[in-house]
DNA sequence: ATTGAAATTGATAAATCGTCTCAAGAAGAT
DNA sequence: ATCTTCTTGAGACGATTTATCAATTTCAAT
């Protein structure tokens, strides 16, 4: 019935790792999310309300929080707000940030992908995830 | 005496241009921030207050914010906090990290460095610092 | 199905981080 | 030295996120 199995079942096998239970709001929670690219916990709040206008904020947060211990989320704090990026089904993006107009570019590039598995083998680590973000001006702020 | 003469011209440039003043509280924020690759107010607030214990947090928000603007700083929004980066500072390092046993490998890669500068200018963008952060599992800990 | 231990929730209090306010003090031009 | 303008320090404030806790829900064991 619902769209998303596999990260359903990443998200239960991460649950019964650690005790956790799976609950109706988290379950809500996940499918709202994983039909976003990137989401704040107070845009999902307001999104939600409808669905279930008793749903705390704080239940929001402590959700897109085990998500992330999940790998099915990662924070990104920007300004003065936390993204919650969906990482489970698209192929990781990373990010272009002009730091004076606060524009995001989306980019994906393999070339710097097989860089860091290299980087990764030489010491002995096995990337799970990873996270790159470049800073700087656009065109247009740079005048 | 100053030791960066350079970077003290240059926020002088920057205050005459905009009508500012350069007051012994700048300057002392400014030689202690030229020491640093980056830092957190709340860092340089501590560690000022051996200097001049009456120096004001606020004071400290407001002077790394104008570096920004005259270019001698970059801040980047870390976890909860601000880093103010030095941009004179050149050998920026990325970092490995293991989830499990939370090790921080430090490296860096010139030909990473290369293909973002590639990536940017595909956009238009002109970077000024950047983050990578390669998340996974450690020799010791994939056992 | 019922029970009971353990985890979760919602509401809100509290903490965190950074900015704003404003009276008093410092800088710099005249 | 004077005068105008900018800056400072202290704390209030606003926004975002986390902690607290009693009531509720989950889920495994009856």
């Amino acid at each position: 019935m619902p769209k998303h199995v596999k990260e359903i079942e990443a998200l239960k096998a991460h649950l019964g790792k650690h005790q956790l239970k799976y609950t109706r709001q988290r379950e809500l929670i996940l499918e709202a999310f994983l039909q976003q690219e990137h989401i704040t916990a107070e845009e999902m709040y307001h999104q939600l309300a409808k669905k279930d206008p008793h749903l705390g904020l704080a239940t929001i947060y402590r959700t897109l929080n085990l998500f992330c211990e999940a790998d099915l989320a990662q924070a990104r704090h920007f300004g003065t707000q936390t993204q919650y990026d969906n990482i489970s089904h698209k192929g990781h993006h990373d990010h272009l940030i002009c730091t004076d107009c606060h524009k995001i570019v989306e980019f994906e590039n393999c070339e710097i992908e097989k860089l860091q598995e290299e980087v990764a083998t030489r010491n002995g680590f096995t990337i799970t995830t990873h996270r790159l973000e470049l800073y700087g001006l656009c065109s247009r702020c740079r005048h």
